[in-house]
DNA sequence: GCCGTTTTCGGCCCGACTGTTTTCAGTCG
């Protein structure tokens, strides 16, 4: 059975293919476009073609929805098949070679046969490569280099761990005399879950030590570009670094560029000639009615990104939303969510102590959220059939409300302490606690920690079981992914949102850069279906407190406002949202 | 192959860097 993944990867497989028989670039585009936006759905294609919706997503028309439909149904392309007696999808991979691109994959298979990666190092390692066109012996280490790189690299870098590697190399260049201004841009400002490569763009109108400074940097493997404004570095780490430098008048052009997305800089730069200019990273120039730039015409430079919307008619659009999936069109609406921030939060309500597997008491773990400004948190140990995280026994979960309760009037309203539960949904589908257990509690989170791999049915109607208990406030992690190393499980999440929305539910956001579940794409749905959602850390140590931003941040990706997010309610009001649910 | 408050046909963003070249194509973001 195809997933939306396995489709997008097809379209994408597809356009590459087209793109080496030298097909026109705008139909290539067209898979890649449709691909991307494949994999964006919150929703299975399979539902969206059953309701005969195909063709009202974005970049699919009636050709690809009709190819979407032929694969969904019969798990195969004809097209495909045929493309692939035609152009060896093994070139596939070739491409994927940093430095090769279409025109030199089909360089090396006409020329030398070559349709796989050890073909082509093999080739290059024998000297083969260098007395082809357009080639020499500089190009034929350089891919030499790249496929050994290639086989180091793990894929895309957490969000967790590129953030703190990109801010340290900012301080980097910022210390670097002439360095007016610096700023993470691309997928990390944008808050992706995984980052490709790092983004910096700095402010300088000398740009040439900035240059020398990064590619001298300790830590690198590799220079891959050093021109005289925009260098590339491969680390240690195997994370590929981009920094790029122009004047401080440019700055809100420059910043737009450089964190995109690709797809959102291009409906900016139509917008742009739609009012008759050009726009890049420099400045917006003047063009003809042929569209050529009129040479001798004043630009306008423009210092803030606020500048850059402006004289495109848009209010300032944050970069979270900047994926070209209806931001633009919501901008000129004046439809534009007003996104949740960190100062939004007033309570957690999932994190651990040591009575399972967390590293501090009860106490501590108030007394470290009070002091981040926490007015309200919920105590959520692990449950009992849990034993890799120390679950609580029935006696131990009562024995532990004591404690809280206790706690609770330590702190003498400074803030809230309540008792809840993370609450294994036990492979055999049931709740780990009985109901009569379940009610002396203030919150129950409820969430999926075994048996990942189980089929759609069977791990759907877990959650469905839990969605139905009225006792059940809050779904943990909704679909157990661990990024990069665990996909999400095989959810119908068609039928989880509709249990959640008739329940009123709550799903969680989490925080930990580990999980960032739910994603985007589906906290946007969510909030649209108007299913209440909690923005947690999850912690099992009081530095995990400080990883909420990050779920903050996918919050914004979803387009989340802070009415949609219970802990962002006064205490009164979160308490009387659960009392209303049963209690 | 998609898309449309200029269009149902004719458009489809734009520039930096590299290597191999004597002026530019290919690649990348």
């Amino acid at each position: 059975m195809l997933t939306n993944r396995d489709i997008a990867d097809r379209f994408e497989k597809i356009a590459v293919m087209l793109e080496i028989k030298g097909e026109i670039i705008h139909r290539v585009l067209s898979y890649r476009r449709a691909g991307e936006s494949i994999r964006e759905l919150p929703r299975d294609l399979r539902a969206i073609a059953a309701e005969g919706g195909l063709t009202d997503l974005p970049n699919i028309g009636d050709t690809l929805a009709a190819k979407i439909t032929e694969l969904l149904e019969t798990g195969k392309l004809e097209f495909y098949e045929r493309l692939s007696a035609e152009i060896p999808p093994g070139l596939v991979d070739i491409v994927a070679i940093n430095g090769v691109g279409p025109k030199k994959a089909r360089l090396f298979w006409k020329e030398l046969g070559i349709v796989t990666i050890e073909g082509l190092e093999a080739a290059a390692r024998a000297g083969k490569l260098r007395d082809l066109e357009k080639m020499g012996e500089k190009s034929e280490k350089k891919i030499i280099e790249a496929i050994e790189a290639l086989s180091r690299r793990t894929g895309r870098t957490p969000l967790g761990k590129a953030l703190p590697a990109a801010q340290a190399i900012l301080q980097r260049l910022l210390a670097v005399p002439g360095a007016l201004e610096g700023a993470i841009g691309g997928s990390i400002r944008r808050g992706r879950p995984t980052i490709g490569d790092v983004d910096i763009l700095i402010a300088s109108d000398h740009a040439a030590p900035i240059m020398d400074a990064l590619v001298s940097m300790e830590n690198v493997a590799r220079v891959l570009g050093h021109g005289p404004t925009k260098s590339s570095v491969e680390l240690l780490s195997g994370l590929q670094v981009d920094v790029r430098v122009l004047e401080k008048a440019r700055w809100g052009t420059a910043l737009c560029y450089f964190t995109g997305s690709q797809a959102h800089n291009v409906r900016l730069r139509n917008l742009a000639l739609k009012r008759g200019f050009s726009l890049n990273e420099h400045a917006f120039s003047p063009v003809d009615e042929n569209g050529s730039i009129v040479e001798d015409a004043p630009k306008t430079l423009c210092a803030t990104e606020e500048e850059v919307y402006a004289l495109l008619g848009l209010p300032f659009i944050p970069p979270e939303l900047r994926e070209d999936a209806g931001e633009i069109e919501a901008a000129q609406a004046s439809k534009l969510p007003a996104l949740i921030t960190m100062n939004d939060l007033r309570g957690d309500l999932h994190m651990h102590t040591t009575w399972s597997d967390g590293t501090l008491s009860v106490r501590e773990m108030a007394e470290a959220a009070y002091a981040r400004g926490r007015e309200y948190i919920v105590i959520t140990d692990h449950s009992r059939s849990l034993g890799i995280g120390n679950g609580l026994s029935i006696e131990r979960l009562l024995e532990q409300q004591e404690e809280v309760r206790r706690v609770d009037a330590e702190m003498k309203g400074r803030i809230r302490v309540f008792h809840g539960t993370e609450m294994d949904m036990n492979a055999d589908g049931s709740l780990d606690y009985p109901d009569e257990v379940l009610e002396k509690l203030d919150f129950v989170v409820a969430s999926l920690h075994v048996s990942l791999r189980q089929d759609r049915t069977t791990i759907t109607r877990r959650v469905l079981n839990a969605l139905q208990n009225p006792h059940v406030d809050l779904i943990g992690h909704p679909t157990a992914q661990y990024i990069p190393d665990r996909e999400p499980a095989d959810l119908d999440m068609d039928a989880i949102f509709e249990a959640a929305k008739v329940s009123g539910t709550a799903l969680e956001i989490n925080s930990n850069p580990r999980r960032l579940d739910l994603e985007a794409p589906y906290a946007r749905r969510a909030v649209e279906m108007g299913i209440p959602i909690a923005i947690d850390s999850d912690a099992h140590a009081p530095e995990q407190m400080d990883l909420l931003p990050y779920g903050i941040l996918t919050a914004r990706r979803g387009w989340v406002e802070a009415r949609s997010v219970i802990n962002t309610w006064p205490v009164e009001q979160f308490m009387a949202w659960t009392r209303a649910r049963g209690r």
